[in-house]
DNA sequence: CCTATATGTTTACATTGTAAACATAGTGTA
DNA sequence: TACACTATGTTTACAATGTAAACATATAGG
């Protein structure tokens, strides 16, 4: 079983990466699979013998998208073991300065029609969001249990902490709040005085 | 200058009432203007005497969305006047039920590729957004005011409080979190440890 | 009444998604 | 080695869509 097949070399891997160059550049609007094809130097319909039509392709690239913000979550946890305060505080810095990075990873994981795209999802990339639902859930959980005069409890805690982070990500990305140097102190402080 | 033009009575209007309708129906994916005018019992193309293109219709559907968020913010606004702590808590509220209410509408305002559509939004309803803003700039800076030993700036606050409720509304709108009773009476419980 | 203009239709064309038929190049096997 | 199978890519075709252009018509206001 080779990784680079016969006549491109690697066609399929090299779809998924114009792929997300196409989103980047021209956001869902322009993104269409046969400029992908004609990026790649393949024919327009080339692109189906690796995926199932256009929504498989985009869900191909969600997958990275995923691979690589749950590394970012699990880099965070590890940094301050035994710690779910520092954990906590780490995930969420991280959080929000890997979306405000990599824009159009949240625009693939939480912002398009991803009902639709979620349906070709495989099932390695569905583990990897059970994953990162997980780590919130372990630290909310590890937090509460060290922290018993907290007023909020672990689901509202984990509701709290989530909402927070992504909704600033979110307004960066959208262009509602700025990106900058600024923007990350200032969610540095917020995170400090609550966890 | 009557309301109602000639041939068929009422098209623009319909035209935006049907294109909402398909929206939520279909999503953004089989969202079209051929199946709208359908709707309205019109040809392909007579929306294009009322609207430049589709991201035109789309910019109407949005403002429409944009007026009927003004309005829900500024009535909890004016449920509690003088009362910054109040206010900020009952304008979360607010936006969490609003959008968990209208996920068509948080869609249309924050998650599309609105950075497109947003080229044909019209005057009004620009400073309908400014509104919007402004309320939170408003009760922010008097809660700040009034609450001189907090450990957030006016624009902290800002921040943390608008990232909190839109991260909420944008992870039940998308499916992330549940949307039930249980739901809002967590997102009251948190704002009411908040102001 | 009559003409200008607002509104709607018909026709046409480019872009896109995708199915079907065809071509070819490696792979494994007799 | 020769041969057939299958993975990969191309050509062709068609339906849906956005939208421009030419045409038709109904209403308003002089």
């Amino acid at each position: 079983m080779p990784a680079q097949p016969y006549h491109h070399g690697d066609l399929k891997a090299q779809l998924i990466r114009e792929g997300l160059k196409l989103l980047n550049a021209e956001g869902h609007q322009g993104f269409s699979l046969r400029k992908v094809a004609q990026a790649c130097g393949v024919s327009q319909t080339a692109p189906y013998r690796h995926f199932k039509n256009k929504d498989d392709l985009i869900a191909a690239i969600t997958q990275q998208a995923l691979v690589a913000f749950r590394d970012q979550l699990a880099g965070a946890i590890q940094q301050h073991p035994g710690d779910p305060g520092a954990q906590l505080k780490a995930m969420g810095a991280a959080y929000v300065r890997f979306f405000a990075a990599n824009p159009e990873y949240l625009r693939l994981l939480f912002l398009s029609d991803n009902t639709l795209n979620m349906q070709f999802i495989n099932e390695e990339a569905k583990k990897q969001q059970v994953d990162n639902f997980q780590f919130l859930e372990t630290v909310t959980t590890a937090y509460t249990n060290a922290h018993p005069e907290s007023s909020l409890s672990q689901n509202e805690l984990l509701i709290y902490s989530w909402g927070l982070v992504h909704g600033i990500a979110t307004l960066i990305v959208t262009g509602e709040m700025p990106a900058g140097d600024d923007m990350m102190q200032t969610v540095d402080k917020i995170l400090s005085l609550l966890f």
